[in-house]
DNA sequence: CCCTCCCGCCAATGC
DNA sequence: GCATTGGCGGGAGGG
């Protein structure tokens, strides 16, 4: 009777709404978001539905999505229309990010060009190109709203860490870094602003993970393409826990932000912080469970058809055996072999559980 | 108090 | 014209 959970459900029994801005932040959604999708019969998305099914303003959708472009997750099919791409995706535009972010770097081999930070055009260009010979690229001012969108603004963030020697990335800095202009004022509370969204998704998928700077305290980010560290996600499937289990409700349908009313009515009913939360250092010494995400591939939630959630595992092997010989690269390899890892862990033990 | 960052207004852009 | 996208920053929540 004392548990967070008890007493929620007690209040919105009562008619009352609890609002926890964490429940509501763009990791959580993100999680949800992949874990509605990440299945084998999954391959368009519509805006709508995605919003629909987790409960959010379509606004939301759009930085989700966006975000998960920049690191080929999803991909845009059209009008309302994303297709889902899948985590195999993952090291292929990592390695492209990677070398593209190098040869800006110190690649002054080409004509062109200001030093602004990348703009290297990703995205697929409107199947309608101009008849415009030259490899080229652009040019005009027409890209200078694409400059700021989250799109691009994640895409140079995450080749902050792959090129970058320094493994430890402050907003601030990154800020700074991906300014190139106007050095000051406003314009770096507003990127720093994005930047939090930004790295919030990328750490709710276990690609970057919040520490610290070591003698200052000031919060930083470290890359963790593959050695994520191991934790929670199967208790995803440990029944009856105590614990608040991270996703039990795809549909965020939570208070509102609402002024003034709730914070005052939570305390009077009493509520507990979450207890649990940061199970940091959760004493597991040498079990090492991987984990890719609070999220678990779903296809196997119902196991004995284990065709679906095989054929995602095996895809994903195949597709890290045949890649890793061509490419060797450290952080891509390592993540694919984490990523194939957590599947088999997670296999493993639902069929034990069953 | 300062840091984090959700929310949704409303401007571009697309159709 | 309306619909889609998505910058942007006010100001609430949380430590």
């Amino acid at each position: 009777m004392s548990s967070a959970i008890v007493v929620s459900q007690d209040a919105e029994s009562l008619g009352l709404q609890i609002y926890s801005r964490k429940e509501k932040s763009l990791g959580v959604l993100v999680s949800n978001f992949l874990r509605l999708y990440n299945r084998d019969d999954v391959d368009l998305i519509g805006l709508d539905d995605a919003a629909g099914q987790l409960g959010v303003e379509r606004r939301r959708i759009y930085d989700v999505v966006n975000i998960l472009e920049s690191i080929g997750i999803v991909a845009r099919r059209g009008k309302n229309q994303y297709s889902w791409k899948g985590f195999g995706e993952i090291p292929r535009s990592l390695d492209e990010l990677k070398e593209e972010g190098m040869r800006e770097r110190l690649g002054y081999s080409s004509s062109n060009n200001s030093d602004k930070v990348s703009n290297g055009c990703e995205r697929e260009e409107p199947l309608t190109l101009t008849p415009d010979d030259q490899e080229n690229s652009s040019s005009s001012k027409m890209d200078q709203k694409k400059e700021k969108s989250l799109w691009l603004l994640a895409q140079n963030f995450v080749k902050m860490f792959l090129c970058s020697d320094d493994d430890l990335i402050t907003l601030d800095s990154a800020a700074k870094a991906l300014l190139s202009d106007s050095p000051d004022s406003v314009h770096m509370r507003t990127k720093v602003r994005r930047l939090y969204d930004i790295a919030n998704v990328f750490a709710s998928m276990n690609l970057i993970e919040k520490t610290h700077i070591p003698v200052t305290r000031k919060p930083a980010y470290r890359w963790l393409g593959s050695k994520s560290i191991a934790e929670r996600g199967l208790s995803l499937f440990n029944s009856g826990e105590p614990k608040r289990v991270f996703g039990t409700e795809i549909t965020n349908l939570r208070a509102k932000r609402n002024k003034t009313y709730c914070s005052s009515i939570r305390k009077q009913i009493g509520y507990k912080k979450h207890d649990e939360e940061n199970t940091e250092q959760e004493s597991k010494p040498a079990a090492s469970k991987y984990v890719f995400g609070p999220f678990s591939p779903i296809g196997a939630s119902k196991t004995n058809n284990d065709k679906v959630g095989k054929g995602r595992l095996l895809e994903i092997e195949a597709l890290a055996s045949t890649y890793q010989p061509q490419y060797c690269n450290q952080e891509i390899t390592g993540l694919l072999g984490h990523f194939t890892e957590a599947w088999k862990k997670w296999y493993a033990e639902v069929d034990r559980n069953k």
